[in-house]
DNA sequence: CTTATTTTGTACCGTTTCGAACAATAAAGT
DNA sequence: ACTTTATTGTTCGAAACGGTACAAAATAAG
């Protein structure tokens, strides 16, 4: 029942963390400073080096939280969602909306800021060859539950059409933050729907 | 008929924006610093910065001879190979030999390296954005010339079946700097064209 | 009130960064 | 031979970088 000796912290860790994702979002691992951190993640440099490590442990927990918290939402949609179609419509629709949060274009923050320190960071390359592992996984679960359900025909290949449903997720990560118009990202993830499942 | 004045020029300029593409490809724009450039240039600084610019510019050059190379070539095999199913394969095992080059894994010059870099400099978005727009429209040109052939569905839709195709590209380039191994790989792209073409 | 413990914030260190100044070099024109 | 033009390579400087040392501040325990 001892209370916590010492001075008490200022900061709130997993807020700091979303500030810290913020400013990793935009400019990407290697073109943030700490002081750029420092002042996204309302801490000094010490305090942060202190609670979080250096600039890569940052982003690695940054990555994870992102990761667990969109994860989450995404596989609540596949869960509670009755029919295929309708399922992966939402999943689309949710990731678009974090993609071009507040009229910024920032596509998903994984698949456009961790492949390119994957050469450089053995261990964000393995951060993200689990988590598109993973997502592979639960795409691949959603359509075994269909055709279990009688919702999509179990003559078709389920591991390809997780993949190319999440080849469709990633190059909308992409061309979200390459500019494209909501519009058209909507309409490319809906007719993709409509031929896939 | 009269001659270039002054020193004549050590370096090669396509020999030296390879060479800078071979930097960025690993390290990515911001990280690559000016002595990674002239190392990988064999030019020292001054003389680079005469010769193409700022990094940014550099960058740009690097990714437009990127783009126009393997360009080239992909349309090159999308327009000699007979068959739909034909052209797609090798257009994709072309490009994994590119990402997958001297056994490292590498991706996609530009699917890698150019999102991160399109929220600080809107040229790069616009270079993305350009040519992401012209892989989308030679697809489905090809697609198109398979309707006309009879080689593949007219009822079929060619816009979101081209940029399905453009997301398993996209898609391979990740998952190949991911660390995922090849022979996945080929399993993705061979069993994509079984079910798209 | 004193001591122990933990975080904060200022100040600092050594390195790396980009870009530029400068003289040296190599060719063509006169 | 001398001038002109263009590239090379050395050198420099100011700024930014990541990371740390250290004292001040704030709380709990004794």
């Amino acid at each position: 029942m001892s209370k916590r000796r010492g001075r008490p912290p200022k900061y709130d860790a997993a807020e700091a963390l979303k500030g810290a994702l913020q400013v990793f979002w935009r400019k990407g691992l290697t073109a943030t400073s700490l002081d750029d951190l420092a002042e996204s993640m309302e801490m000094n440099r010490p305090s942060i080096y202190n609670a979080f490590g250096d600039k890569v442990s940052i982003y690695r927990k940054a990555f994870t939280q992102f990761a667990n918290q969109l994860g989450d939402e995404l596989d609540t949609i596949l869960d509670e969602s009755c029919t295929l179609k309708e399922a992966m419509s939402r999943f689309y629709e949710r990731a678009l909306t974090t993609y071009l949060d507040n009229e910024e274009l920032l596509g998903c923050f994984v698949t456009c800021t961790a492949p390119v320190e994957s050469v450089a960071h053995p261990e964000i390359r393995r951060d993200l060859a689990t988590l598109i592992a993973e997502i592979d996984s639960r795409l691949k679960c959603r359509l075994e539950r269909a055709q279990e359900n009688g919702d999509w025909p179990s003559s078709r290949d389920t591991k390809t059409t997780a993949k190319l449903l999440h080849a469709t997720l990633q190059s909308l990560a992409i061309r979200a933050r390459s500019g494209e118009d909501r519009e058209s990202l909507v309409d490319f993830y809906s007719s993709t729907v409509e031929l896939l499942c």
